[in-house]
DNA sequence: TTATACCCCACTAATATTGTCAACATTCAA
DNA sequence: TTGAATGTTGACAATATTAGTGGGGTATAA
């Protein structure tokens, strides 16, 4: 039941963009550097979230990736589904596939609250309320 | 973050053991083709759950296992912890190891949400629960 | 023109998952 | 007393997933 590093770091490298929203492109280079990750693994997971239009890039010289709109307008669950896929604890959750059982699935009932209460956490997140409780925590 | 076939499992034979709760050990062997398992496999889990002391075994002709007490006093929560370990989205969270942010890590403020919201969820919902919410659904 | 950066795809080592299998111990019932 | 039913334990293995690495591109600013 763990996040796999994609959806780990994916969100620790967006809440870097978040954190220094603005005009200027970041490169992953930077991102990798200040959370410790390595570029290549992140090129990867820019790589979706890019497709599901969350960040966009500039190439070249100076280039880098920025957020497509602001922080406080991406969830953390639209980061974390771009990277993960839905965050169903099992298979027959995600799809709604059948285990065979449908409806008399005792255990398929208890595995959509789980799924619902997760999405209902990281939907109410987003990349802001990340970077405020931050800055509050750093003031202290 | 997918629950692994063990706590799956494992819940789906807790539940059956919850359905057919009394004094009669019901034997591996029922369960497993009650619920379309591997006996083998649920061999090892059930080896989990006795040893953290949510179901007794009886050995030799006509043994099986048996809940410790009643499905009501048995949570989705202890069933999955005793499979699957503690349910958190990553280490950090799990066992509070630093990710060498500390405090200042915002994703791992996320991240504790989460955990806390599954906790919330599997720590409320007994076998009696879903006992009662199965013969609910049947009787429509 | 050159350095910087994104882009894309192939590949791999390590790890976890999902079992299988075999040998053994205990108990019940005939 | 014996055999069948059942739990106990530990080793093993196939497969899938994770977590990267590496290299050869392309675009662009300076």
């Amino acid at each position: 039941m763990k996040l796999s590093t994609k959806g780990r770091y994916g969100l620790m490298a967006m809440f870097q963009l978040a954190l220094e929203f603005g005009d200027e492109p970041i490169s992953l280079k930077y991102i990798a550097e200040k959370q410790g990750l390595s570029e290549n693994y992140l090129e990867q997971l820019f790589s979706n979230l890019k497709r599901d239009g969350l960040i966009q890039s500039v190439r070249g010289a100076q280039g880098g990736y920025l957020l497509t709109r602001e922080p406080k307008d991406i969830t953390v669950g639209q980061v974390l589904r771009s990277l993960e896929g839905h965050l169903a604890p099992a298979e027959c959750v995600q799809h709604d596939i059948d285990c065979s059982k449908e409806d008399n699935c005792a255990t398929k009932l208890v595995l959509m609250k789980i799924k619902d209460s997760i999405d209902n956490v990281i939907d109410s997140i987003t990349l802001e309320d990340m970077v405020v409780e931050t800055l509050k925590n750093n003031s202290n």
